[in-house]
RNA sequence: GCCAGUGUAGCUCAGUGGCAGAGCAACGGUUUCGUAAACCGUAGGUCGUGGGUUCAAUCCCCACCACUGGCUCCA
């Protein structure tokens, strides 16, 4: 229910500070390892990514003078930069950027022309194995294994070229500018292991990242942006405002603490979420949080996402109970097993080019080891059931849950169901817990423990189109309220090629709910972008892509179809024609969990949150402690605090300004100063975080203004 | 999980093989002020944790726990 593709180095253009929405970059993102760049694609190359590009080759250049035995795999322009994949002996580490940065000066300043040379394939194998591609010289003992390998991938018939520059010989199709000088400012920026093609059981690489530019002054811009986004960072920001904490030590990585004033922001969305889905229909329920085996089991998410989820508690005290039920656990492995090899041996009997289709020519033979085979599979299934049976008896094993869906499917089996009952919209802020990897966790935006604006809805197939679109409505509801105006959709569809793998082996629903989904989303007039092969595993699915600050990429919202998981639970309506029917359901999660679209509220308003989500809305100030003063300002406190305002005051004998100061760190929203001239005018003087001094009004206009803007939600 | 880096006061950061430092915040006093920082003082630490080397370790070495930037993953 929650996915996000990591976008390396790309940045959100966002450096004014005075409260513009952050933005995804215009850019798409690279992908993780590049897919071939067909020629075309490499000539609508810019000016940029040619200058990036070359500097790559002068990267590979330099390191190759410092350590002879490097071997490069890829090394092509990405969002903000470059990057070159090698591997060799020494290890690098920053320490080693200066000494290469100085190489490659020397090589820029040198001016070598970047030679294009068209050879044939066979020359380009011969110089591969020759250790002469990615290399000055020839390494007779050393190969250039991983261009060896890339010259596979290149189709028959298209033209193999290198680029030279110096000593240095590539295989390129390029295109690069004109000589090294022409790369006007660069830098190294980081080292990182990455995996050959991004295949985690491939050679592991050093990736050495870069950046380019056209001159110096560009160059100081990007990084003087880069600071710009780390000070809107939601962890550094959530430190200052205390919104909220990760304990590590105690808690654990990945489960934040929600302090006061981030509560605030939860309960602003979930009073937002609440009265949203109250309005499109919605009822609320609410879930432990916790599940028996059985619900993943038949879900389906056990045993391929187990990895994803906490370790199971088994309540199953006895030892000797346990190592029995460990048993029964692995006999039932092996009859579920058996069973499928049978099944599918079974199809291929009965559709078998030798086998006759119609019973009437089969062999007496044919016949008896048909049912010999049906017989098989039966006792298989007996035996099953009496395992699932003994293993019941057992203790059990619980399950942090992962996802809520499970659960919300068996309150809609608590009950028997009328189509006159659809479409059901369950809601719930449903608190789920994954086992991430520890070197993914990310602040807010990637956790352990989350809370899922979550709903299922279950409906007809005739209601779906319907359905569906009011949740895509009710998302552009929220990004209208919240200033999010540029973000990606992202449909995903499955691909053949994983039916019965990493999709349920439906391919006609597959192709009807996909219909019904693209459907929806041209008549809605909604930009999207359709992705293959990246949908969920009981149906396609809709994201919704944001960026952070430092400019990863995060699914914040997302929309669901399924039309597999229901039927596994046997979850069914009755129809008009008193027939039980399955219904589909809809998967949906518009604010996402609150961990992420807070972590993203938080860089999108870089802390200066609007009126109605402030965990400061207002701080009443005086000029000084004169008890006249103090006495005037404590009824206006006491009537915005009547109204449910988060106000405060400062009477103390502190120095004005520094009041003013203190204030404005917290990013109180509204400061309302009292002094003598206000006290005299009924009035006070208003002073906005984001805004400044706003010059003194009577005291019941400003505080129905108050009023007013936190209802409507005000941006 | 993998690669590289980092871990010193609540925060931002200095620092050294030989008594642990600053600014801000906190606390106590003084200050009575018109829109972003008044002054004086006090307190605050097992230098991430554990082990090793050493007469002596916050510093050097090893392991672990976390964090940061990437990679992989992401229902």
């Amino acid at each position: 229910m929650e996915t996000g593709k990591s976008c390396k180095n790309c940045l959100t253009f966002m450096a004014e500070e005075n409260q513009q929405p952050s933005n995804p970059p215009s850019a798409q993102p690279e992908p993780a390892n590049p897919e071939r760049k067909t020629l075309d694609d490499r000539n609508k190359m810019t000016e940029l990514e040619r200058i990036r590009h070359s500097c790559a080759h002068v990267l590979a250049t330099a390191i190759l003078r410092l350590w002879p035995d490097a071997q490069f795999a890829y090394g092509p322009p990405v969002e903000n930069g470059f990057y070159y994949d090698l591997e060799m002996k020494h290890r690098i580490s920053q320490e080693d950027f200066e000494k290469i940065e100085a190489e490659m000066k020397k090589e820029i300043k040198a001016n070598n022309p970047f030679e294009k040379v068209v050879v044939t394939r066979e020359q380009a194998i011969a110089d591969a194995q020759s250790g002469r591609l990615g290399g000055l010289a020839e390494r007779p003992d050393n190969a250039s294994k991983f261009k060896l390998d890339l010259l596979k991938q290149i189709p028959e018939g298209e033209p193999i070229s290198y680029f030279k520059n110096g000593d240095f010989i590539d295989l390129c199709a390029g295109p690069h500018v004109m000589r090294t000088g022409n790369i006007g400012a660069f830098k190294l920026t980081s080292v990182a292991a990455a995996y050959y093609k991004g295949d985690e059981k491939g050679p592991q690489l050093q990736r050495i990242y870069g950046t380019a530019f056209k001159n110096k002054t560009a160059l100081d811009e990007y990084f003087k942006m880069l600071e710009e986004a780390k000070r809107r960072d939601h962890r550094k920001i959530g430190a200052e405002m205390g919104l909220f904490a990760i304990d590590t030590e105690y808690v654990g990585p990945g489960m934040p603490l929600w302090l006061p004033k981030g509560t605030i922001l939860v309960e602003e969305l979930e009073k937002l979420a609440k009265e949203t889905e109250f309005a499109a229909g919605y009822v609320r329920v609410r879930t432990p949080h916790l599940a028996k085996e059985k619900m993943y089991t038949t879900s389906g998410h056990l045993p391929y996402y187990a990895e994803s989820m906490f370790p199971p508690m088994d309540f199953c005290e006895d030892a000797e109970q346990r190592s029995l039920r460990e048993q029964v656990n692995q006999d039932l492995l092996k009859a579920r097993s058996e069973l499928v090899a049978l099944k599918a041996k079974g199809e291929e009997f009965e559709l078998g080019i030798n086998t006759p289709t119609t019973r009437s020519t089969l062999s007496t033979q044919e016949q008896e080891s048909q049912a010999a085979f049906k017989r098989d599979i039966e006792a298989h299934e007996s035996t099953i059931r009496s395992l699932e049976h003994k293993k019941g008896g057992l203790g059990s094993v619980y399950y942090l849950k992962a996802m809520n869906c499970p659960h919300h499917h068996r309150i809609f089996a608590a009950e028997p169901r009328s189509y006159r009952d659809l479409p059901l919209r369950l809601a719930e802020y449903g608190c789920c817990y994954r086992y991430e990897q520890l070197g993914e966790l990310f602040g807010l935006m990637r956790v352990r423990s989350l809370n899922m604006n979550d709903a299922h809805i279950y409906c007809t197939e005739e209601q779906f189109a319907d359905e569906f679109r009011a949740v895509n409505d009710m998302y552009l509801k929220y990004f209208k309220i919240f200033g999010l105006e540029k973000y990606q959709m992202r449909f995903s569809t499955h691909a053949a090629e994983g039916l019965g793998k990493k999709y349920v082996n439906e391919p006609e629903l597959w192709k009807k709910t996909e219909d019904m989904v693209r459907k929806v989303l041209i008549e809605s007039g909604i930009n999207y972008v359709e992705v293959a092969n990246e949908a969920a595993f009981y149906g396609p699915k809709i994201d919704v892509q944001v960026w952070s600050a430092i400019g990863r990429e995060f699914t914040i919202a997302t929309n669901q179809v399924d039309f597999a998981v229901p039927a596994k639970f046997g979850l069914t309506y009755r129809d008009k024609d008193n027939s039980n029917k399955t219904p589909l359901c809809i998967h949906r999660a518009p604010l996402g969990t609150h961990e992420r679209f807070i972590g993203f509220l938080i860089e999108h308003y870089a802390g200066n949150f609007p009126l109605w989500l402030a965990p400061d809305q207002v701080r009443v100030i005086t000029l000084n402690d004169d008890e006249a003063l103090i006495n005037y300002a404590k009824p206006i406190v006491a009537e915005l605090r009547a109204n449910m305002v988060r106000v405060d005051s400062d009477f103390s004998a502190t120095p004005f300004k520094a009041k003013i100061s203190n204030a404005e760190q917290l990013r109180v929203h509204t400061m309302l100063v009292i002094g003598g001239r206000d006290m005299e005018a009924g009035a006070v003087s208003v002073r906005l975080h984001h805004g400044g001094p706003q010059g003194a009004k009577p005291k019941a206009e400003v505080i129905a203004q108050i009023l007013a803007d936190i209802k409507e939600r005000k941006a």
